[in-house]
DNA sequence: AAGACTATCATTAGAGG
DNA sequence: TCCTCTAATGATAGTCT
């Protein structure tokens, strides 16, 4: 008795998981959480959606309705006809009307990005106190030296001008090459 | 005066939607929703996730960390060979393991970052000129602590310079692709 | 007409079991 | 591991500007 509960939902950039099971719990709860935002999507405005999950496993989770397949192939049977200039117009045209408000936000959020930043430092500190023996094999200054290069990377891309090149940096920082069979989540509940 | 809102979120399954005009308004807000939970989800957990939204009037929505069209791919072939496991990728999926979660959170919110800085390159690039060019040689606390700061001086003059920065975007037009954010196709309402 | 506002309800991280 | 619980925070439908 005497429960005591009080840790409850933080702010999302305050949110810090403690460990790997927390994160695989964290997980598990906000793909639901999201598979049901889809699922409500779907009834309450009558629109069809395809989602897939990669996790850093390599397993595969997937949420369609009516299925992911189909879906897919339909997506993919948009982009098979050669593109067309009025598709590319409108996206244009979609761009202008999200691009002031898009920016708004993002800039709103980036303080929120910033100190998001600062608490992950604050938990990569904790977890290298906890975590020792798991991180023998990779001495803490090889990590940073690890880190220092890519956040160096990242930074100097941010000099230059492509966005793709900081993609293929991004990419090659973790390539994610998973192999698994798709895990169909449960229906829609009515 | 004596603005008394009263209505709210109401249980899910009591919620109607009262005419076309809210149903559209309903369908970019949660869609915004959804788009934001995945956003959350890719950088708390470090998954990849695709998300292809179609509406009832044939337009097509999709969220894509990294890229929609990279994991579809991926997911049709979901029989590829097993991934290349030379001593690079090794190290890093063993850092995964222990912990490596937060860098990589922190690469992708930089790489957030990076595409909102893509657009005020001449903005970073006066701020840059401000610094010795060296930071990265300081310990990697200093390090964090000076790109943050760095940034924020960024932001700050981001913020000033939002609208007119705007402007550029819209006339500069975006690129076609967008990485790790919500892509807004054709315009929503009809 | 695109956002701001606010009252709700929903989501969820962590603790106990 | 999986469930329940609870406190905080998040999300959002309708309204107003």
């Amino acid at each position: 008795m005497t429960r005591s509960y009080s840790k409850g939902r933080q702010r999302v950039d305050m949110v810090k998981i403690k460990n790997t099971r927390n994160l695989g719990v964290t997980f598990s709860k906000r793909r639901a959480g999201l598979f049901k935002k889809a699922c409500e999507l779907c009834t309450l405005c009558g629109v069809e959606i395809a989602i897939v999950i990669f996790s850093p496993d390599g397993k595969i989770f997937s949420f369609g309705h009516p299925s992911v397949d189909t879906l897919v192939e339909r997506f993919l049977g948009r982009n098979l006809p050669p593109p067309n200039k009025n598709v590319h117009y409108q996206q244009i045209v979609a761009l202008r009307e999200a691009g002031i408000r898009e920016l708004h936000t993002k800039l709103m959020n980036l303080e929120r990005v910033l100190q998001m930043e600062k608490n992950r430092r604050e938990s990569l500190r904790e977890i290298r106190k906890r975590d020792d023996g798991v991180w023998w094999e990779s001495p803490i200054e090889e990590i940073n030296l690890f880190q220092l290069q890519h956040l160096k990377e990242a930074l100097e891309i941010l000099k230059q001008k492509v966005e793709k090149e900081a993609q293929m940096v991004i990419n090659n920082a973790f390539p994610f090459q998973t192999v698994g069979s798709a895990w169909t989540p449960p229906n829609c509940a009515s």
